[in-house]
DNA sequence: TATGATAACAGTAATCGTTACTATTATCAG
DNA sequence: CTGATAATAGTAACGATTACTGTTATCATA
């Protein structure tokens, strides 16, 4: 049974509608603006809780630590080795997931796709620079 | 300059070939064998390396400890989620990364797709039982 | 509205995979 | 051979995450 938390209410608002994917201690750091002591654990449990149920997603990063997203269903992403920003990138997931598919004797539930490289804005300054 | 070393040949004799992408562990084990004082960091340093020169492949796993692979040029993973083998998906990378570029105004400079689910083995056995 | 069961908490210790340090040894160009 | 230094074994440290522990908050039931 599941009980009523401010501190989880706190993590989920400071989450959702969000595009940046922060990490469990940027979130940490700004939740704790407002509930002075909460600690790390409850921000891990908590998100953890809240990807279990499908809430949110964690995204894992080849380049650092885990990153958090309002967004519950599976989605590829884009890292900048730059600035290491991660962005959502609107592809057809299915069409992935159906390049895989090929020729296959398992059973593929679900497919992870991560871009990387500079993401629009690098590019752009780098640009000028040159 | 890179000098000889034959715990370096030790690790690379015992990954080449190989299908089954062993963990760091795994093959620390292997090589101890051989080479019974080699120490962790030294496996560690030398896969590092070996990555680094594009000799081999580093694969980041969702579900554990890094993954190494002969074949030192990116390619799509399959993970079984029941007995965690990680197998090679003849998939065609560039139709991923094509779709990833789909008006995308970035500089995407590659992409890494990992599936997931059961395994032809443990598809199998499952539809055995059943 | 009290009571009791327990989910969730804060604080902290522990874990895991990996990397860094340090003194010693092995390799190899000159 | 010899000196410079890459590589080593052993061990400490690291960062991210999870587990533990005693306390507090929530909430169904009476
Ligand atoms: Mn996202
Ligand atoms: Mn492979
Ligand atoms: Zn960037
Ligand atoms: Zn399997």
């Amino acid at each position: 049974m599941i009980k009523h938390s401010k501190q989880r209410d706190a993590i989920i608002a400071r989450l959702s509608g969000r595009t940046d994917h922060p990490t469990a201690e940027t979130l940490y750091q700004e939740v704790k603006k407002e509930l002075p002591n909460i600690s790390m654990g409850t921000v891990y449990r908590n998100l953890k809780q809240l990807a279990s149920l499908d809430k949110i997603l964690i995204v894992r990063s080849p380049f650092g630590p885990d990153r958090y997203d309002p967004i519950p269903n599976q989605h590829p992403h884009f890292f900048c080795t730059n600035c290491f920003a991660v962005l959502d990138l609107d592809v057809d997931k299915n069409k992935i997931l159906a390049t895989g598919q090929e020729g296959f004797k398992g059973e593929i539930q679900g497919c992870i796709s991560s871009y990387h490289g500079l993401c629009p804005d690098c590019l752009e300054k780098l640009k000028i620079k040159n």
